[in-house]
DNA sequence: AAGAGTTTCAAACAGTTGTTTTAAGTTTGC
DNA sequence: GCAAACTTAAAACAACTGTTTGAAACTCTT
């Protein structure tokens, strides 16, 4: 076997935590996977935690410079105008599903994420806030500016919805199986559409919201 | 404490599973939580795996029992014509959409559902495989009638990708805190959100997906 | 080739897991 | 009122968890 120790780690703890989730996985089926010692997750990394944590950033870090870079090109394109929806969904979402589609690990750790995204420990938690928040920053601005009609709350909303679609666009077969048999093997045409329809509810009509009694917000009265 | 033991059981377990997930809750803190003794759940359930059957079997019979009940309402009135996609729509997703709203527990639940479809176990995976068979099926039948323009394969992704959206629109505020400070008090706001914008995307132009090569299967020729 | 630095290894650690056991308590039917 | 059935209780079970230890094996630089 290649790589050493560190990476073989790495590698097979992407592997199964994935498919068997964060507590689920144990450091003894990581080594056995890994074909290292017990004590070798502790010594190179710390402690369980500590992995799980590097098994994040390994890709994350990367996969959401990869997105600024996206927006970066085209707002450097269109010289200070606002971006077309399609544009800004693309640099977030197409890189994604690309990275998704990626056979070489990028598979296994985009199913990861999207699986930890609802599942979320604690420190895990606010580990992927704060690997988060510049990129989010980033598109949220990004959106505003090219859809200054939607209401703020209202796109929030959206893009929240977006990245449910993304998640389970991603972990693909294995939820599927609920629906039948289904191909998941073109990546192109999961690109396609996945687009197509984020693009649709992006810019679905607005619903009509009627005022709300505000519980424990102060009452307003419409002006 | 008024409930009998066996329902103090349940309602403790789908509180804390949606806490702390299916694995990294211990029946320790069920029994604690349900003020019982630790031997209650065997003596009860049998096993943690049955616990948690009975936990989501509980309530999601009656979740996919509604979700019929309206898709029969719908079809009665509509006698023999095809269904709006709107409507089709509503009697699935509307329907969970308001368990969710329901504080009565129903909230709890519907966020351990989401939760648990893209953190499979593999006995809940069979599990949730046979409770969804029969409204799988009804709803497949619907939608084919209604949208008969739309190949069966895309549509089956834009139901996932649905299914996603529902699922992140219910874990609500837990993920959403990624994206900044949100209100999701309001479940019927939530309800017009979320039901625009998967018509959006259900409704959204077919993407032009190009003829792949096919790898495993046999190449076809364009005729 | 000697020795400092790094990495691997088997073994053991205390703590926790789901489950079982055995006995005590409670409710029910007659 | 008294068995029979049902429910609760405390304690123990073996198996497994993440982590630590201390010595062996390796890899370099000098």
């Amino acid at each position: 076997m290649e790589p050493d120790t560190r990476s073989r780690i790495l590698d097979a703890a992407e592997k199964l935590l994935v498919q068997h989730g964060l507590d689920a996985t144990t450091l003894r089926m990581i080594t056995t996977g890994a074909q290292a010692n017990l004590a070798a997750v502790n010594y190179h990394f710390g402690s369980k935690e500590s992995l799980i944590e590097a098994v994040f950033r390994r890709r994350l870090t990367w996969l959401n410079e990869q997105r600024i870079a996206a927006l970066d090109a085209f707002e450097a394109e269109a010289r200070g105008a606002p971006l077309k929806p399609r544009q800004i969904v693309e640099a977030f979402f197409g890189v994604a599903i690309r990275m998704a589609a990626d056979k070489n690990g990028g598979q296994t750790f985009m199913r990861l994420l999207g699986r930890t995204y609802t599942e979320p420990t604690d420190f895990v938690r606010t580990f992927l806030a704060e690997e988060y928040a510049e990129v989010i920053a980033r598109f949220k601005a990004a959106f505003f500016k090219a859809l200054p009609d939607v209401p703020q709350e209202e796109f929030l909303w959206r893009f929240h919805f977006m990245m449910g679609a993304l998640s389970y666009a991603i972990s693909g077969a294995d939820a599927l199986r609920l629906l039948g048999p289904i191909d998941d093997s073109d990546p192109d045409a999961l690109y396609a559409r996945l687009m197509s329809f984020l693009i649709g509810g992006l810019r679905a009509p607005l619903p009509e919201i009627q005022a709300k009694p505000a519980k424990k917000q102060r009452a307003r009265r419409a002006a």
